[in-house]
RNA sequence: GGUCCGGUGGCAGAGUGGUGAUGCAGCGGACUGCAAAUCCGCGAAUGUGGGUUCGAUUCCCGCCCGGACCUCCA
């Protein structure tokens, strides 16, 4: 058995987990915002905590992974507003993008998904424990949490108070006692002039949460006051992660909240921050036009979890080109490991285990693709279970190469090409063999006949 | 300005206090009608200046360069 190391953000080293409860782990994932297709950003945490979902599931008998919904933000009240439909059907919409977006990139479901509109109770009750506690106040409607009411504020981001209120950028609202102070809970009054703004009657009236407020609550509700790891962007350390950890400890005196924190490192698109003003904004959708969605999930572990990625198409081409020879290796012994599972090969679990390292561990698959080449059927079944591990190639080879839209045609073309060599037509053979390849098939002749596989469109020779 | 992370061959990208994985690309060869695929082989790297050390790419400091965040709903 391997032991798992983790560097964890709240301690800022390589620890080996050590769950609360081995029969029973806890992940907690900050989900989406509903409000707009994903975007490759938002799909980096997507596959890299699959990737660990499915690591913990191969050490544990039970793992309980939960990703959140965030069904209620001012950005998704402006996005309805825009589209003049109802709030609803913006999160109801972009709930299912999402997930046919990640499914796309094989990113499993998480066991529970829950969306913060359907843990209000749960907020409340925290934002109530707080204001008993001494952590929070009630100032012009809104509720505050008081950074200076607890002591081990900043300890995540490893920021003091003194130090953010320095290069404070944004106007503080003259209602706080600190500048440092964040919303609890803020009133959504009813609005005659414009749309209407989600609302929910609370002890401090009709409103609506704060930001942070709901992660407190769904991962309380649903893996308790202490539980194992806690994942998101690194973006997300400050101020979402140290806020959270801020509320639920002061909530639940005594607790801990999240062991251990993972955070994944950003990513760029041809070396620039993605944005919209750029012009460089991918959404999962639109990168899925250009390559298969397992091709992109393997150029998002192509790097380690904690470095930045550079998402360019050169990469992608590159990804998926890694991918074809997998596949073959794979294609050479097919029905050897199609009926009996594998177990994960040893240096795949070592370098998964070695705080998640997917190069490394792409490094082992190349190792299993040289055996399996070289005729090791054992190889190959270990490739489609480390594969399995990893979120990857577990599709048919023939499916991964044909993909799913229509070769009408390219049957007959390759049995005419066949009788054009066969009468040493070469000319003609030839000829055909471009048509298909502008088309973007190519054609592979091997001892058991002619093969052909999908290309980049317009790929050169 | 502050906090944090990083700078490795043409490109991507690991590891390591003692002759620097892996992949892609390139080059040579085998195979092929020619290719492709496959196989064999080749060249190619640790930002910079110091320090610690018998020895640093790895540890420490300065510098340069790149990136994230610095707040609460504008």
């Amino acid at each position: 058995m391997h032991a798992l190391t983790l560097h964890n953000s709240l301690t800022r080293r390589r620890e080996v987990f050590a769950p609360i409860n081995p029969q029973r782990v806890g992940l907690y994932v900050c989900g989406p915002t509903v409000y707009d297709r994903a975007h490759l950003g938002n799909a980096r945490p997507v596959v890299v905590f699959d990737v660990l979902a499915r690591l913990l599931r191969v050490l544990f008998p039970h793992v309980v992974y939960v990703r959140n919904i965030t069904d209620v933000e001012d950005k998704i009240n402006a996005r309805a507003a825009e589209l003049g439909v109802s709030i609803g059907e913006v999160t109801a919409r972009t709930t299912a993008e999402f997930h046919a977006d990640m499914a796309a990139l094989g990113a499993l479901p998480p066991n529970e998904e829950p969306r913060a509109t359907d843990n209000i109770p749960q907020m409340i009750a925290i934002i109530e424990k707080l204001i008993a506690n001494g952590n929070a106040y009630e100032a012009e409607g809104h509720v505050l949490f008081s950074v200076e009411s607890d002591p081990h504020y900043g300890r995540l981001s490893g920021r003091s108070p003194e130090e953010m209120q320095a290069g404070a950028r944004v106007e503080v609202a003259p209602f706080k006692r600190d500048p440092g102070d964040f919303v609890l809970w803020k009133p959504s009054p009813a609005n005659p002039e414009g749309p209407e703004l989600p609302g929910w009657d609370s002890p401090w009236g009709r409103g609506r949460p704060g930001w942070h407020i709901e992660c407190s609550a769904m991962s309380w509700r649903y893996l308790g006051e202490d539980f194992d790891l806690h994942g998101g962007g690194s973006d997300l350390l400050f101020p979402h992660h140290e806020n959270e950890m801020a509320q639920s400890c002061c909530a639940f005196p005594g607790s801990r909240f999240a062991h251990t924190w993972v955070h994944n490192g950003m990513l760029l698109v041809d070396g620039e921050k993605m944005s919209k003003s750029l012009g460089n904004f991918r959404t999962v959708r639109d990168v899925l036009a250009l390559a298969p969605g397992e091709a992109v999930r393997f150029l998002l572990l192509r790097a380690h979890y904690r470095a930045t990625l550079d998402f360019t198409e050169a990469a992608l081409a590159e990804a998926r080109r890694e991918l074809d020879r997998f596949y073959r290796a794979l294609a050479r012994h097919a029905p050897a490991f199609a009926e009996t599972p594998a177990e994960v090969p040893r240096p795949l679990m070592a370098a998964l285990c070695d705080d998640l390292n997917t190069p490394a561990a792409i490094a082992a698959l190349h190792v299993l693709a040289d055996q399996a080449m070289a005729g090791d059927a054992e190889a190959a079944a270990g490739l489609h279970a480390a594969g399995r591990v990893l979120g990857l190639l577990q599709a048919s080879p023939e499916a991964w190469f044909h993909g799913d839209e229509e070769d009408a045609g390219v049957a007959a073309a390759i049995a005419e090409r066949i009788a054009a060599r066969k009468a040493r037509d070469f000319a003609r053979a030839d000829a055909i063999r471009a048509e298909l390849l502008a088309r973007g098939i190519a054609l592979e002749d091997n001892a058991s006949g002619t093969s052909w596989r999908r290309v980049e469109s317009g790929a050169a020779s």
